[in-house]
DNA sequence: GTCCGTGCAAAGTATTTGCAACGCC
DNA sequence: GGCGTTGCAAATACTTTGCACGGAC
């Protein structure tokens, strides 16, 4: 990836000089389409299913690439690997609630807490002078299934 | 490692039948002396300088082992490495601004929002009956000294 | 003396990179 | 046709593990 980070937020494939191609083509779709978060090798298993020829480390690149354009995000949670979430529209800045005892992974929308969280950012803001772009929330625990007897 | 997960957070060292050793002392003096928050191997040279012949993976099974024993805290700020930090009581719970442009780690103590969190703690609980054991927050942005013109 | 802990080297896992072939525009 | 993109294999980066020796209790 030879390109300036200007270009990214601002245009669309074309005017980068990005091409759009099957596999990226693929792995928007699939993301798209799934509610979980996915880890490298399973969205490479995946997209086998419909490109067999596709390489894994295609699928990291296309993975970096749509990173840095804002189409997708990467997780971490703590496992030794990232997974992967498409960003919906409707569902920004939302934060994840994990399992200790099954690894289940929750969206949690922000909606409902909108207000304490802009709350929150203002507070950073103002105590430390720091330009907050993105807050991360992680809420570790055990989940309701698990919580069963 | 070969011990029950019951045991480190009930008993100290000796009563684990764990022996305090060279390594785990200076380790431990080490990250309760540090202000920052250090990787694996800034911590192996820097251990190096009082025990010329620790071994790397040492310092991995040492820094396992207190993370486990909740001495100290495993932090992960997607730079493909984990970072250490030793927990202190006055600051528990605190969390981490991180500046996009020059890494630097800020400690945000959150006493000052604690109400906040704690209805976000609560809010989460009842909206998903989901246990939250520990609240990791990160707020990426841009650091006061990168602000500057 | 017993058994835990350590150093070393090797293995493991996730991710990145070099390069020639390929395929969009 | 030019140049971005891909697949493969090799390389890299961090972390873990096996094993025999050393050291704490």
């Amino acid at each position: 990836m030879r390109h300036g980070g200007w270009c990214w937020k601002k245009h669309g494939f074309k005017e980068c000089g990005l091409r759009k191609t099957q596999a990226r083509e693929a792995l928007i779709k699939l993301l798209s389409q799934t509610e979980g978060h996915l880890t490298a090798e399973e969205i490479f298993w995946k997209l086998k299913e419909v490109l067999p020829g596709i390489g894994l480390a295609t699928v990291y690149r296309t993975l970096e690439l749509l990173t840095q354009l804002g189409i997708i995000k990467k997780l971490d949670f703590q496992e030794g690997k990232a997974r992967f979430e498409f960003i919906k529209q409707e569902e920004r800045d939302h934060h994840h609630l994990i399992c200790k005892v099954c690894g289940k992974i929750i969206n949690y929308p922000p909606s409902e807490e909108y207000q304490v969280l802009k709350d929150l950012t203002q507070k950073i803001e103002q105590d430390f002078d720091f330009k907050v772009e993105t807050l991360e929330i992680q809420a570790y625990g055990v989940c309701k299934d698990c919580k069963k007897p």
